[in-house]
DNA sequence: TTCATTTGACCCAG
DNA sequence: CTGGGTCAAATGAA
C-alpha cells in the first residue's frame, strides 16, 4: 500500500524545456516505480549518473536525481530518483522512471559503440510497444530463459505481501537481467505484476 | 588530463 | 508564485 508502483502516463518531460507548445501527451509514456530500502540503493545493476539534488518541502531530506549512465551513448531514458522518506529505520525510496533500453543493445551490439556516426537503431517506438514482452525481449542471442520462466512462476503463485525492508533491496531488476546479476534470484517482493506494463 | 559529482540557476506545470 | 525536475558550470577525484 505504501511502494505502491503507480503508473503515469504524461508527456515527455525530458527536454520539454524548449519546446513550450508540447502538446503531445501520447508520446511517451513513463512508468513509475517506488521502491523503498533500508539503505539507498547504491548499485542496482545499472550505471547511474547524479545529475541533479534537490530540497523537497514535503520532507525533510533531499532528493537525488540520477540517470543512466549510458543515456547519452544509447539514448537511454533510465532515470531514478532517490529519497530519504524516514529517519527512525532509515527508507530511502527508490523512485524508477523509464526503462533500460542501453543495456540491451549493450549486450546484442557492443560494436555499436564504435560507430557512433548516428542513430542505427531506434529503441524509442518499441518502449510504448511493449506492453509485457519486455522479459522475452531481453534475451538477445543465447539467453538462457530458464531462471525467467521460474521466476515468473513464482510471481504468479507467490503472492505474498513483504512489508519489511530486510531482503534486498536490489531485486527490482533480477528478471530483467537475470545474467546480468548473479546474485539477485533472492526474492521478489512487490513486482507480482509487470511493472513494464503501460 | 578526463570524468563524475556538486551546486545553483533555470525552466515548466499546477 | 511555489514546488519539482533538469541543465550546466564549477569542483573534486582518479
Amino acid at each position: 500500500m505504501f511502494h505502491g508502483a503507480d503508473k503515469s502516463c504524461k508527456a515527455t518531460p525530458g527536454t520539454a524545456r524548449k519546446s513550450s507548445k508540447n502538446n503531445s501527451n501520447e508520446e511517451e509514456c513513463l512508468e513509475q516505480y517506488s521502491h523503498d530500502s533500508p539503505t539507498p540503493l547504491l548499485n542496482d545493476g545499472f550505471s547511474w549518473r547524479k545529475y541533479g539534488q534537490k530540497k523537497i518541502k514535503a520532507s525533510s531530506h533531499q532528493r537525488c536525481y540520477y540517470r543512466c549512465a549510458y543515456a547519452k551513448d544509447r539514448n537511454c531514458n533510465a532515470k531514478k530518483r532517490e529519497q530519504q522518506i524516514q529517519d527512525s529505520p532509515s527508507v530511502y525510496r527508490t523512485t524508477y522512471v523509464g526503462k533500460h533500453i542501453c543495456d540491451v543493445n549493450v549486450f546484442s551490439e557492443p560494436d555499436d559503440d564504435i560507430a557512433n556516426g548516428s542513430k542505427m537503431i531506434r529503441f524509442d517506438k518499441m518502449d510504448q510497444a511493449m506492453p509485457d514482452s519486455v522479459m522475452p525481449r531481453l534475451a538477445p542471442v543465447e539467453q538462457q530463459a530458464i531462471t525467467i520462466e521460474e521466476d515468473t512462476d513464482q510471481i504468479m503463485n507467490l503472492e505474498f505481501d513483504i512489508n519489511e525492508f530486510l531482503v534486498d533491496d536490489d531485486q527490482l531488476w533480477e528478471y530483467q537481467f537475470p545474467s546480468f546479476s548473479p546474485g539477485f534470484l533472492d526474492d521478489l517482493s512487490e513486482f507480482d505484476h509487470n511493472p513494464f506494463l503501460v
